[in-house]
DNA sequence: ATCTGATGAGACATGGCTATCGCACTTGCG
DNA sequence: CGCAAGTGCGATAGCCATGTCTCATCAGAT
């Protein structure tokens, strides 16, 4: 079954989160199964890697076509986009700490398209006017990507709750920390 | 001289930061010198990554210092200790990608010190008004450093310009993606 | 010019991880 | 009840990076 093999993905996604370099038995016990298992699941750790990696991918675009980034008002879908987003924090930190680890073209060319989207949607907001323009587009997606793997580690680590890990993205990432009041 | 080992140290930072598990072959090539050379300057990998590790901390606390983030109105502070900090952006992607790849004791405190510094600073803007309190200290302080390290890897990837980096990561953190005027 | 200290290049042993295999065990089904 | 498929466990072989060593070379000092 896949679910089979996706669950052992994400166990193994949990570990290289935080481990970008544990072993094949640390792998294997997080995901609760032998050595010899994974083994027989995976051809071998590059593959693990590939396919959790390709699996994130996945579920990370899935969560852009959810909250549908590409229509209606940019603000509202960034919004959309960090509560679709957050859920699969811990993804996108594997994410930015595997792929300077692991490159894979194919992968690569994954996060690209990925990237490009939330690019896309960020201009579509400079346009419209709600977004800053001097701030370029992919710097925003960019900076945007590194704050939700940001939040992955810090909820990992405890030092963020998860409840308030959406709105900690969502405004931080939209509002800036200045109180709006206080903005010349 | 010391000069000489911080500059193999520095060609070190250089390359783990974009590759977390490169081998002592590679650092060695980056810093101009033989492995042989690199053994005797370092008694092992762990001494390595460790001094590297605590040079980055220092230099960027450094930054804080020059910064004198302690004092003075903490809008401007922040700003400061932007500018004081993105020459060390390269450092601060070091150090989030290796965090989680060899944790020392020592090391750890130190950055755990620094970040409280930093996490004061908002807590002090937070009691003064100027930032907003619904985002937890801890967390700004978080984001601030992740913003850092994506300067780094950004500018290390071409995807950011180095002379637009101050700027993308001072008004990206202070104000948000939205325009001012558009902020309800 | 000679000597000294440091460096570079290469060989070598070692250790840890990977990948594979064989065997015993459980689980589910006929 | 017995069979088949899948799993865990242990052993094993191979690989890659590390760490140490030796020796030749080079630059600077005397």
């Amino acid at each position: 079954m896949a679910t089979d093999r996706d669950s052992v993905l994400l166990a193994a996604v949990g570990i290289l989160s935080r481990q970008p370099t544990a072993a094949m038995d640390d792998i294997a016990r997080a995901a609760g199964i032998s050595r010899a298992t994974l083994h027989r699941l995976f051809p071998g750790r590059d593959a693990l890697v590939r396919e959790a990696a390709g699996l994130a991918l996945r579920r990370i675009s899935a969560a852009l076509d959810a909250a549908a980034i590409e229509d209606g008002d940019p603000v509202q879908a960034v919004r959309r986009l960090a509560d679709a987003a957050v859920p699969h924090a811990a993804e996108a930190a594997f994410l930015t700490g595997e792929s300077r680890l692991f490159d894979d073209s194919e992968i690569w060319a994954s996060w690209e398209r990925m990237d490009a989207r939330v690019a896309e949607l960020f201009l579509r907001g400079q346009q419209s006017g709600a977004f800053r323009v001097e701030l370029p587009a992919a710097w925003l997606s960019e900076a945007f990507f590194d704050l939700l793997a940001g939040v992955g580690w810090a909820v990992q680590e405890g030092r963020l709750a998860p409840r308030a890990s959406t709105t900690a993205l969502t405004e931080l990432f939209l509002g800036g920390a200045l109180r709006r009041d206080q903005q010349p």
